[in-house]
DNA sequence: TTGTACGCGTTATCAG
DNA sequence: CTGATAACGCGTACAA
């Protein structure tokens, strides 16, 4: 099909075997200068490529990481991959990418398939319906290495990155507390997320701290079409019980918002003000109002992914990943969205 | 590290040879149904999984197609992956994905990396810096399987895909006009591009059957950074020669059109109207005016490239990919910002 | 119906 | 310094 030629017929081309050829071109220091400049030069000449898959068989290694996450069109997803391959690239490393769109199923079924070597490593960020985690605990208990992102499972002994979500939630809240909202809404997707129960504990302690108490009929749960998340959220901002805050936890229910609003006579931000953790920036500062935001660190993220992962994988007798959970901390850009009027 | 048994010893397990475990498991007639019975289950029982390098050295095919693309970070190759991945996960085939971050450099390196049979095909999109193509003939002439999407070489004799971008964009420009635009910008990426030229083509077509006269001030090239995009679509904004309507052959450009406008006192659609080729319908629906798009069948033309290279992949004796060009039509959305006032 | 032997392309061990 | 040989795990032609 599509290769050039072979160690074997590179070495037949140069009168040696396949052995010396071999450590020629991996530069062991038991084949003379000489001969090393011949071999590299007439492979150039040839365009010999190793066969990766030979040399997986031989070492028992892929040079590839598999990349699991809910979805691909969002923002902060396509930045921590760009970061993860920043990284990877440099180390000649692969990646392979798998989207569950937010579906276990799907996601078990990637996750089983990778467990046949397949990839070195994974790096995954879990769908909103994952509650069993067995298909994880499994891959893990095998000793394959695995980090987490921002959509964690506090419960497998490994690295997990995150932003600092409670702190920011809860510095997020308070703003808009400052701002002078009293009833604030707080939006979310499952509610199994980890995620979404560290930035709702940032939101609830910023409330108490400030003498609010919250309001259940103001918490509202991601649906999968877009349409129902917006009327949904259409519907609490006409309730009686209307927010006059809303905190989204997420960048998808802020559109979601900004549409909900659209089909009604509410001005952001004099009856509304609105927060959200948010990666694009540019959008941010297009909506209208301008949308402030907590700017999670997603480049960061995947980079900091890779690096724990290449560590791991490169160095010979490197230990099991630690049990430890690392955040990079998100910074709140103040836009229009919440400036009191 | 990860595995669980391998065939030779599931077959030791068995009482029975690797030979005969193998072909019961891939289900040869020559196999007994009792002893597959027995077979598949103790596979499972012991977790068989296959290891995929000793089957793809043997088969000398690796399950997997790498997907090149400039871009992570846009709403338009998002969807076309998810398309390709719909198809392709059906048939138990795998993703590799790069972005070349528009850079061919990069580009050329991944490329190189891929001739040596880690991907069974490629789909491709290239940058907009690509005009020396030698790397991509070189595969092609290899017999490499190897199709384009949307930014296309035009002169590698392969299968293409793309959206009617002539059409659209003569048409897009023709509701201008109707619209009553006389001065009409175009902004587009790099002047190389397929797209660009195609697109560039239907809009000097559609001034020309109008009897407008294209302004070459008014004809935009995009910068690297963000930021210099903006300040150079100011600028033409607030010149003498300023347009009264623009096309953007870009996503990225119609964003940065918006941007520039904030800076100034213009007003769309009063002032200024803009049509643009654009996949984030959700945005689109949410700028300020709302953006009259034509939408590219971004999904559609992922699963067209996978279910293609599926084809001559799967079936034994395929011909190679023929030597066409696959259009998929974009849809004209009407929006606010072109409305005539 | 099942088992034996070989080869896919590498790299590592052991001789020379 | 270099060469012969075995092994990684699988599938298949050939034998029984």
């Amino acid at each position: 099909m599509s290769a050039g030629v072979n160690l074997k017929e590179l070495a037949a081309e140069l009168k040696l075997s396949p052995s010396t050829v071999s450590r020629a071109l991996n530069d062991s220091y038991e084949i003379s200068e000489e001969t090393k400049k011949k071999v590299v030069s007439m492979a150039e000449k040839l365009n010999y490529q190793p066969n990766p898959f030979a040399r997986s068989l031989r070492e028992n290694k892929s040079k590839t990481i598999a990349v699991v996450m809910p979805e691909r069109m969002s923002s902060f997803f396509a930045k921590v991959i760009d970061g993860i391959e920043e990284v990877t690239q440099q180390h000649g490393y692969h990646l392979l990418v798998y989207s569950t769109h937010e579906d276990v199923e799907r996601e078990k079924k990637i996750v089983n398939l990778l467990m046949n070597g397949r990839a070195d490593a994974i790096v995954m960020s879990v769908s909103s319906q994952t509650s069993d985690i067995s298909h994880l605990t499994r891959l893990h208990d095998r000793g394959f290495p695995l980090v987490f992102f921002d959509r964690i499972c506090p419960d497998i002994p490994t690295t997990k990155f995150i932003t600092n979500d409670y702190e920011s939630s809860f510095e997020g809240t308070k703003h808009l507390i400052q701002q002078g909202c009293r009833k604030i809404a707080f939006l979310m997707l499952s509610k199994e997320l980890s995620i979404t129960k560290e930035r709702y504990r940032g939101y609830l302690d910023a409330l108490k701290s400030a003498g609010l108490s919250p309001e259940p009929s103001l918490h509202i749960t991601c649906a999968h079409e877009e349409e129902k998340n917006i009327e949904a959220i259409r519907n609490m901002l006409l309730s009686k019980e209307r927010p006059d805050g809303i905190v989204s936890s997420v960048e998808k229910l802020a559109l979601a918002t900004y549409h909900a609003v659209k089909r009604t006579d509410i001005k952001i931000p004099e009856d509304l003000k609105i927060i959200s953790f948010f990666s694009n920036l540019s959008i941010a500062g297009l909506l209208t109002p301008s949308l402030t935001t907590i700017t999670q660190p997603a480049f960061s993220i995947g980079e900091e992914c890779a690096k724990m992962l290449i560590k791991k994988l490169t160095k010979p007798r490197q230990p099991d990943l630690p049990n430890q959970v690392i955040s990079i901390p998100s910074k709140i850009t103040i836009r229009s969205s919440t400036i009191a009027v």
